[in-house]
DNA sequence: AATGAATGAGCCTTCATTCAT
DNA sequence: GATGAATGAAGGCTCATTCAT
């Protein structure tokens, strides 16, 4: 008894080793939804399992708790999320950094306001930042370091390598932040202009505004960085 | 000491008519803290009641339940952000577009990045835009709308009255997204860079940035309208 | 204060000396409605209050809690009832025991099926017979035990004076039995006779059937207890 | 025992497919008991669990709420009450009318009457109809038109084929009401006669003393009605 | 004479979890 | 591998009542 719940908990934390159980990929499916919907404290266990069509036992004996479930589920639709739009050809090098800034921020806003299931992440991450479950830090550390990792390094190499980390981080967040926007206030933007969600989709036309507002002032800051050191 | 300055400030807000209620005065104060720790799901009548020194049937006395104090409390502090920092003089006639957008962010700023009390708005309203309750539509109507309505008169003023008006929204989401990046994702910060939290907390460097490092997308679209247009 | 308490309940003991307040007597109104609507568990105080436009306290203020207030109510409304419909006169001398009947079982109804206020009596009668409180032994006390006795004696004219005792009881029971059957199958006549409620509420027509129906048996068991005798 | 006893009962109940769950049961009875001493707003979830031996939360489980178990409890005991004093074969044909009419009344008496756990089932139907609940027309439905039924049935023989329907209705409450003073008006028969509860329990006495007074005034109507219509 | 504020006990229900099967 | 039954804790809320005014 206990050694199965051992057996499975060890499977859980070996991270890929996941289990092709239907129910547990019905459960990480419905939760998804749920959790992104209604936040881990408004989800229910028991809806989480009626959505899934499983028992109500079933999320403590695949996940050893709600706990359990949802950070396999942030973990889950994280992965998907990256296997679909996928980051690491943007670090390529030789390709010039305006260039792969386009593809980062046009890369990061395909996976927030993708229609499918992975922007369940997005929702997930946008409560979790709003207010923080013991799964965030892990979720930062796999998920988002890396990715802003990358937007740094582009960051730093348009602004020429003897720029301020300060300044970097700032730049950094002006353009990380221009993304988010179109996550977080994703309602506000609903309310605020009737029009406007129709656009707020196509996140093609925004990764090419955000770039054309961004360039001009990534210039100038080159330019000056550049000069200041002189 | 509390109470006075509470009282204080429910005066100033004539036409609400609220009672002189010390212990709804204290719910309010309690409210605002626990709710903006553990959100609206999270934070239970009993803690809430604990934290403010009342009995547990004094939510539903005074407010008509969980929701009624919630909506009354994101709607108190809401005030509170807008006395303590005003924005109605920014829409000052006569001062250069470019200076009032300074001061635009830096007011902004400060309401989100305010150490004090206030600063539980702006987390609720990070809670409220990554799982609306029913409280939310309201304060976006009441406190949201006018805010990015001055912001958009002084983007359009920048940007000449020919601009087109999906790029003026397009612009105002860029400044308000580079400022709301520092609210909703400061776990994410803390976490990424470990000197940062103290610059973080600087609202008027953080504003400075945010002017210098969009002032010449704004000049260059502004040019380029012209340009088009002609 | 204590002493205001005491004067009140003093005055409400002495029964006759009940003090003209506006208030005491909406309460009074109200709460006979209510809890002949609803029972007196189910009734809230609260409810009550709103009812007769008066404040939550004013219940243990004037009544000194809530049953005070339902004995009150019980107290009240019999003697309405017993005011309107009165049965004094029923026993009075030298009419034919048979006339005698005849009148009590058409008073009986009329203060049972009387559509005006005094019917909450009958309501509040009916409850306390399926699920007695404590002002249920007064009541029958003061109210039931004269009425049945008025019965008794006209039904030991009508058996004659040697009459069993038993026999005299059963029979009151049947004719009372015909009676309450009106009062407390109502829903029940309601939902098996659809076009019978209309028919229900003429207590006259109904007066006459009992009796008609009645009146064989009587005679019979009055001939039957002559010979036995003898 | 008990439990062996319940699961009888529910077996027999074919058709309602009630799971055979031990603490379903115990609810059941317990629920019982309690309803009807104290009414559905007297009786509260805590009470039954504690009577039952069971979780509280098990109420919700099993019925869905408070609510549910009531109605559930009503329509078991009915059906506990009717299998244990069954009257379909009293509307058998070829039997004199009167001799059927004497074998409903001591049926029906005897399962108002009973002081074993059917008797609740007549407490709880006194309480229903001095202050109805949401499950009270289901069970007159189910429950008692199928009786008054037969009582009409009967009564209709007796007086005759070209007896009026509405003189029918109300022969048919004379006899009901009749029996039915002995279970809504226990209380006061307990308190009027003191000597009288011992007889007040021997359905059979009490059966023989109403046909012994309906039958004349039967008779009567028959023989008026058959006048009548010549 | 009457009231608005406040209270603590108790209400029914839902929760995540555990158990035996 | 999976489930229906059962649990204790906690949830939000309503209750009749009391208090100071």
């Amino acid at each position: 008894m206990l050694n199965i719940c051992l057996k499975r908990l060890f499977e859980m934390n070996a991270g890929t080793k996941e289990p092709d159980c239907e129910t547990r990929a019905r459960l990480l499916d419905a939760a998804g939804r749920v959790f992104a919907e209604r936040g881990f404290n408004g989800a229910s266990v028991r809806d989480i399992c009626k959505a899934a069509r499983a028992n109500v036992a079933a999320v403590n004996y695949h996940f050893g708790g709600k706990a359990g479930l949802y950070s396999q589920v942030v973990a889950h639709w994280a992965a998907v999320a990256r296997q679909k739009y996928p980051m690491e050809n943007i670090a390529a090098p030789r390709r010039a950094p305006e260039e792969r800034l386009r593809d980062f921020v046009r890369t990061i806003l395909n996976r927030m306001l993708d229609e499918e299931r992975p922007l369940w992440h997005a929702r997930l991450m946008a409560q979790e930042m709003a207010s923080p479950t013991a799964a965030f830090d892990g979720v930062v550390k796999a998920f988002y370091r890396p990715t802003i990792e990358h937007l740094r390094q582009i960051i730093r190499e348009i602004l020429g390598r003897k720029a301020n980390d300060e300044k970097i981080d700032r730049v950094t967040f002006s353009i990380m932040g221009q993304c988010f926007y179109y996550l977080h206030a994703r309602r506000i933007i609903e309310l605020m202009s009737p029009e406007f969600p129709r656009i707020a989709k196509d996140a093609g036309k925004i990764a090419e505004h955000i770039i054309e507002f961004s360039l001009p002032g990534l210039r100038q800051l080159a330019r000056k960085k550049r000069t200041t050191r002189k």
